[in-house]
DNA sequence: GTCTATAGCCGGATAGAC
DNA sequence: GTCTATCCGGCTATAGAC
């Protein structure tokens, strides 16, 4: 029984096994959501058996919410950051550049986020309106001070943050889409003009007059 | 035999049973994404049998292509709508208004292309790289000469309309998201706040200095 | 721990009566 | 045109040998 839950010690070659196993799950369910990835497709992508996968985890919304779960805190972090002693429209377009690389980074986890949320977040609801939101809500205050001292431009900092969370996410999410628009189907090289072109537009928006 | 190809003549009835099954599609396929879904899911949220929706249409295929290709002149019109004889300024906000409304109006329609998109955009890819892709640069032509006669700032019109889609959709495809963030479970009063919102932040990043 | 084989369910699509 | 019944393939999960 090597399955979560057990006080017993894990073996290195375990922690190796299912940290393979939830790297091929990502690729899968990343591409093709849940409901439209099968065992069998991770079993192909990692190279193990599918009844070889079913021991190390319970099943497959055991593999799906574990990976989920273990994402979230990596995808709240770059707010965390947010600096409320620096400089306010500094610290806010280094927050959107953070994102920015997360998301050329990493597209497989923002698409993981992007289907879950738009199935209407069945997993990670509950950490949605707890941790997320209170997140959200002390960086906002930060914000807020911030535009009182005349630091930032008047603005709703909470639809800022979602400004921020569209616009650079969408390079990750609707990746398909930029690329027919632009015509460059290889290469990464919009993820570098979008990079100039969000810090231009971030700080008119937020330089105070 | 009632299905498409044919140069029969079709009844009222028939067009206003395959409207039914084609909105309670909506319904389903936006809400699960395309293997999420299940005729029967279909066929209990339409009030019609299993097979009765296949004898009106060839395959759970052909209704989501129906559905998808039929939706997608509807969603390209905002942004026809952008008239190179107006107000610069006031006219992207126009566009972005425009959007956020549509996304108010119909995001089952929005969630609906998310997911295609976030999958690969297997049905509309070559909508995207032809008729798409024709249409935003020849609305970005337009906004670069207002920027070179100096009556919209300086930008990169291209990445200024993917941070619109991305902005006013985000309202839409997480819906979830925004209301736990902002603790608002019914009610759609963040549309209203995000309207003041984009159309402040559009004009601060677009007027000329 | 890992395999082969298979149980058992679900879902798309069809057959055929009415 | 619409129904009930059913076929058949695919998928999750388990049984049981090794």
């Amino acid at each position: 029984m090597a399955r979560s839950g057990t006080t017993q010690k894990v073996t290195r070659i375990q922690r190796e096994k299912t940290q393979a196993i939830m790297d091929a799950a990502l690729d899968v369910f990343s591409r093709h959501g849940f409901r439209g990835s099968t065992i069998d497709m991770i079993a192909k992508t990692s190279g193990f058996s599918k009844p070889n996968i079913l021991y190390y985890f319970d099943s497959k919304e055991a593999i799906f919410a574990e990976l989920i779960n273990r994402l979230l805190k990596d995808w709240l972090e770059p707010l965390i950051a947010l600096d409320d002693h620096g400089e306010p429209v500094d610290e806010v377009c280094a927050y959107v550049r953070r994102k920015l690389d997360l998301a050329q980074a990493f597209p497989r986890e923002s698409r993981l986020f992007a289907n879950e949320i738009l199935q209407g977040a069945p997993h990670i609801l509950p950490q949605l309106a707890g941790p997320l939101r209170d997140l959200v809500d002390q960086k906002a205050q930060v914000m807020d001070r911030w535009i009182t001292e005349g630091r930032l431009a008047p603005c709703d900092p909470v639809h800022v943050i979602f400004m921020i969370w569209a616009s650079t996410q969408h390079y990750a999410d609707f990746d398909v889409q930029v690329r027919a628009v632009l015509n460059t189907p290889e290469s990464d090289d919009h993820f570098q003009q979008a990079a100039i072109h969000l810090d231009q537009m971030f700080r008119r928006m937020l330089t105070p007059a």
